[in-house]
RNA sequence: CGGGGUGUAGCGCAGCUUGGUAGCGCGUCUCGUUCGGGACGAGAAGGUCGUAGGUUCAAAUCCUAUCACCCCGACCA
């Protein structure tokens, strides 16, 4: 072995009050990146792949992964930008428990909700606690106990944090893993609107975050989402784009409105149930075939020639039980469509209502598998809704009536011919009208894409795929009622605080970066992500020339506050620079003989092809400021 | 939760059907030749075959249990 690289790390002493940053310089035969030709024969994903191959993680258990150095730095860069842009927004970090006692989670109802998702166990006194998946219980315990007083209100805080959720099937790596690194924020307020309240800091909370990843470098939007089991009303999700996202996003290319499928409003649809019969109903015998695909197959009948009534039950407080008796909602769409939980609930104007068991509702006369929307049509308690591509008397593509298949309400058969006009059992206009309609039509179904915008006349829905990283609610009081957190306000009555809560999935944001970015030989990172910004390859370590020419380089760069990885091992030139786009630096110096006579590196982005152009010694950090954007 | 599958050296795999000395490639170590896009040769180290029982003269191999991990599916009637 030639001579011993130096061990220092930095160049330049620093203060403890400078702001000036002071990049870091690090050996490769010093640090551990422990690189491979094979991904393990699980991975499937391209970050997870590529994040263990080169170097940055390891899996230690199902969903649990160790950060190597390689790793540990790119959360450092993720979490630093998260900081500055936290604190920037005028929210405060701080650091609460992972593990928490769940007798916290029993006052609002989650340790049930969350159900098997929830990290718990027992310790050795028998306490039942868990890891937490976020933190709501543990702030709102927090604050209850240390803000009484509006005066001190509002207040954001935030933490970064590792957090747990028992996934049944971990998979892709760090994109759904057991144990991943969020940061979380929380906010209380008095009021919703004007100063000081929920709606400012949630405002601002969606402008940090679009700084945040706007400063990753990563390809993002913001949409529209559902508020989830976390509850509240308002919400919005940060999503990264890139095919391999397990999320469907629909966009309106016209106004730029964009909401994930479930959330996402579906334009103005024409529908009329008056027609003709296409034909003669007739019940035909589909033995063993509920489903939708089945029935199709069997009559060769295409999906959106079906109509799929699935039947909800509503949650009823046993008072109204007492007051309604049970209460149903049967939900019609074609059969090449989803129906939609969340508009089912708003159309019929309910509080809550759930997918209805077999057994209770074959009892109340539903036969479950082979529904119709006459099932039960005009009892008490029983509503059906219909959304609009289903209500069709006619096919107007065709011109002629239109031809439906559906459920016959006896086990093992499906009708033909259904038409509305003439086998509901009642006139349309006996359904429709009246103060309480047996039937109504809404959108109650999934969007698509292909389907008409809802905020541009004529443009349709585009799809994409993305990733959840950052997720922002406006909770409300749903925490502070649960929990009897209530504050004195300036009217000398108690309130139940206003909460918001803003989460970002640091070690997933990490991942998606990657997903986003890489080629066939490994990661493309973002400049603002990557472990190092620059990596000095040197051909010869054992030549002295070539070692200092590399050293002086690196310190010119981290004075001016470039991270400089410099791979001093004694590896044939071939192998480094495979190394070296596998774990995707952005700019690559190469000290080798040629330049070195010249007194010049070889300069070459990661995103370059062949072997770059030669830079003079002295020109190197300009060059490479340029790069970076001054 | 349903179905399927895999546990053999750090990684990727073979061997198991038909029981009998545990193997290959990559990686690691030594020596030599090489040296600008994952070199070549010679040698070496490294494995209680996931774990526990059982059958057998003999088990990685057959049986049982158990653990771990992976993949697919999962309210659409």
């Amino acid at each position: 072995m030639g001579t011993l690289p130096a061990m220092t790390t930095s160049t330049a002493t620093r203060s403890p009050v400078s702001t000036v940053r002071t990049g870091d310089i690090q050996y490769w035969s010093r640090t551990l990146i422990p690189t491979a030709k094979d991904a393990p024969a699980d991975a499937e994903a391209p970050s997870h792949k590529l994040l263990v191959r080169g170097g940055f993680i390891r899996r230690l258990a199902a969903g649990v992964y160790d950060y190597l150095p390689l790793g540990h730095r790119v959360l450092r860069k993720v979490t630093e930008i998260v900081r500055e842009e936290m604190d920037r927004a005028g929210a405060s970090e701080l650091l609460l428990p992972a593990l928490c006692p769940t007798e916290l989670l029993h006052e609002t109802g989650r340790a049930d909700e969350y159900g098997d998702l929830l990290m718990r166990f027992e310790d050795r006194h028998g306490r039942d606690s868990y890891l937490g998946p976020t933190h709501e219980e543990v702030i709102t315990e927090l604050m209850r106990s240390a803000v009484s007083s509006y005066k001190q209100l509002p207040l954001n805080l935030y933490q970064i944090q590792t957090k747990y959720r028992d996934e049944f099937r971990p998979r892709a790596g760090l994109l759904r893993g057991r144990e991943f690194l969020m940061k979380d924020a929380y906010s209380f307020h008095m009021h919703v609107e004007g100063e000081g309240g929920l709606n400012e800091t949630y405002d601002a909370m969606y402008r940090a975050y679009s700084n945040v990843f706007e400063r990753c470098g990563l390809n993002f939007g913001a949409v529209e989402a559902e508020a989830g089991p976390i509850g509240g009303s308002a919400s919005h999700e940060f999503m990264v784009f890139c095919d391999t996202g397990e999320d469907t996003i629909l966009r309106c290319p016209e106004t730029g409105y964009a909401a994930n499928m479930e959330k996402c409003e579906i334009g103005e649809r024409s529908w009329s149930l008056e027609g003709e019969p296409s034909g003669e109903a007739e019940d035909v015998h589909t033995p063993d075939c509920p489903g939708i695909e089945d029935v199709s197959k069997l009559l060769k009948v295409k999906t959106r020639n079906m109509l799929k009534s699935v039947v909800f039950r509503v949650k009823s407080t046993p008072e109204e039980l007492e007051k309604y008796g049970e209460e149903w909602i049967v939900a019609v769409v074609r059969g090449d469509h989803e129906v939609n939980e969340g508009k089912v609930k708003k159309a019929a104007e309910v509080g809550a209502i759930e997918l209805a068991e077999p057994e209770k509702a074959r009892a109340n006369g539903f036969e479950i598998g082979y529904v119709s929307p006459r099932a039960n049509l005009g009892k008490k308690g029983v509503l059906v809704v219909v959304d609009p591509d289903a209500a069709q008397g006619l096919d107007i593509e065709k011109g002629k009536p239109m031809f439906w298949v559906t459920g016959a309400d006896k086990k093992d058969y499906h009708t033909k011919h259904f038409c509305w006009s003439r086998d509901l059992g009642m006139t349309i206009e006996e359904a429709t009208t009246g103060s309480c309609p047996a039937l109504m039509v809404a959108d109650v179904r999934n969007a698509m894409a292909g389907d008409p915008s809802p905020k541009a006349e004529g443009v349709e829905l585009e799809a994409q795929r993305g990733i959840e990283v950052g997720h922002i609610f406006k909770l409300g009081t749903k925490y502070s009622e649960a929990m009897g957190y209530t504050i004195m306000g300036e009217d000398q009555a108690l309130h139940p605080v206003i909460m918001g809560c803003y989460g970002i999935g640091v070690s997933r944001t990490m991942a998606s970066a990657v997903e986003m970015s890489h080629d066939d030989n490994g990661i493309v990172w973002p400049l603002a992500l990557a472990p190092y910004h620059v990596l000095v390859t040197v051909m010869k370590p054992d030549d002295s020339a070539s070692m200092d020419a590399a050293k002086n380089v690196a310190s010119g760069l981290s004075a001016s506050g470039f991270d400089v990885l410099i791979d001093d091992r004694f590896e044939r030139p071939g192998f480094k620079f495979k190394d070296a786009d596998l774990i995707g630096i952005p700019i690559r110096l190469t000290i080798g003989d040629k330049g070195l006579a010249e007194g010049a590196v070889e300069f070459k982005l990661r995103t370059d092809g062949g072997k770059g152009e030669f830079v003079k010694f002295d020109a190197v950090v300009d060059r490479c400021l340029e790069v970076a954007g001054g």
